[in-house]
RNA sequence: CGCGGGAUGGAGCAGCUUGGUAGCUCGUCGGGCUCAUAACCCGGAGGUCGUAGGUUCAAAUCCUGCUCCCGCAA
């Protein structure tokens, strides 16, 4: 099998399977760009980029570009003879010099079954809006967000259970494997690129601090799908005496009382916490307070208290 | 040097302001009650109070350095 010259581009731990996998392919990567490093996360530690550390452990060059668009860093780019680019959750705009360069142009593994929630959060939005099942696309990228024709999808199930960092695995892996195939596919000149249909396409806007809080008037269900698709960053929240309480790990119980949405119906370190729905009652199975650890509901229950009767906002 | 909270038996917390007896909820072990129980009652084991130093007759408690954990802001 002839390789292909691969110079791969991304940021977070999503592109990290993908990259594993076409370490141990045949083909053969080039360097890996990856976001400058930013700052300081709290204090002063600098924690490493994911990708960028795998790639180090990898032994590939990493390569830090503050604006990609830089002539300079272009011509750097040129350099590598790349038969194609790889993107996955990078997280800066190609130029279109950049993403036709190679020959066969930039593929990019993306986590949604496109043309539905292109955008900055497509996996949290798919778990938060309910969906029944999401996916990873990988397409030709073209100039527009998230715009290029569709070259191969996979999907996966929602569940109840499923979270953002589940499903983000999840697909993660599933995109590494799709990404394999579609390069034999490519190789083979066996790729069908397909237009996306812009009249199905739909935006899965960027999470905001305030997107995780929670309003119990909504029905369990959609509640339960905003704390999944917040789990574990930045968390669904209700405000407790001033204080953020995040929630994790929620089931859905049926409950037939009448309190007022957000009351709080059990609260001790046997029960657990349940909080009245819009149409029912939920029970969080995690719970983390501000400068704590997140852990069991029944267990920060043990040490702290929750009154019960009171309506969470 | 961005702001802030925290480290106390196995778990979650109180005690620190106003130094001097190790507390609470739970778990665990043993016993009892019960048709029975995750319920209830009785009893026990288990803690160098993160770490290094300082002040003091005496430090979980006051002072300083360090390590680690977490929330916010980015």
């Amino acid at each position: 099998m002839k390789n292909l010259r691969i110079v791969f581009m991304g940021t977070t731990h999503f592109g990290v399977p993908a990259l594993e996998n076409l370490i141990n392919s045949s083909h053969e990567v080039l360097a890996v760009i990856a976001q400058p490093d930013r700052p300081n996360k709290r204090g002063k530690k600098i924690t490493p980029l994911p990708l960028k550390a795998k790639a180090m452990d990898l032994g590939i060059d990493v390569l830090q570009p503050e604006n990609i668009k830089d002539p300079e860093f272009v011509e750097k780019l040129r350099s590598y003879k790349a038969d194609v680019f790889i993107v996955a959750a990078y997280g800066q705009m190609l130029s279109e010099e950049v993403l036709f360069m190679p020959a066969s142009g930039s593929l990019n593994i993306h986590g949604s079954l496109l043309p539905q929630y292109r955008g900055a959060a497509p996996i949290q939005r798919a778990i938060i809006n309910g969906e029944e099942k999401a996916g990873v696309s990988i397409m030709q990228m073209g100039l527009g967000m998230d715009t290029g024709d569709m070259l191969s999808k996979a999907e996966i199930p929602i569940t109840t259970e499923t979270t953002f960092e589940t499903l983000h695995n999840d697909l993660a892996d599933l995109g590494a494997d799709l990404l394999m195939k579609t390069l034999e596919d490519l190789l083979l000149g066996k790729l069908d690129p397909v237009p996306q249909n812009e009249d199905l396409a739909t935006y899965a806007q960027k999470i905001q601090k305030d997107t995780g809080h929670i309003l119990w008037d909504l029905e369990s269900h959609e509640i339960l799908s905003l704390i999944n698709g917040t789990d574990p960053q930045p968390g669904a929240y209700f405000i407790y005496e001033n204080e953020k309480i995040k929630c994790f790990m929620p089931v859905i119980i049926p409950w037939f009382g009448n309190e007022p949405p957000g009351t709080i119906i059990r609260a001790s370190g046997q029960e657990g916490l349940l909080v009245k729905t819009g149409d029912g009652a939920l029970s969080i199975g995690e719970i983390q307070a501000p400068g704590k650890k997140r852990m069991e509901a029944k267990v920060y229950l043990r040490g702290n208290a929750l009154k019960i009767g009171k309506i969470l906002k």
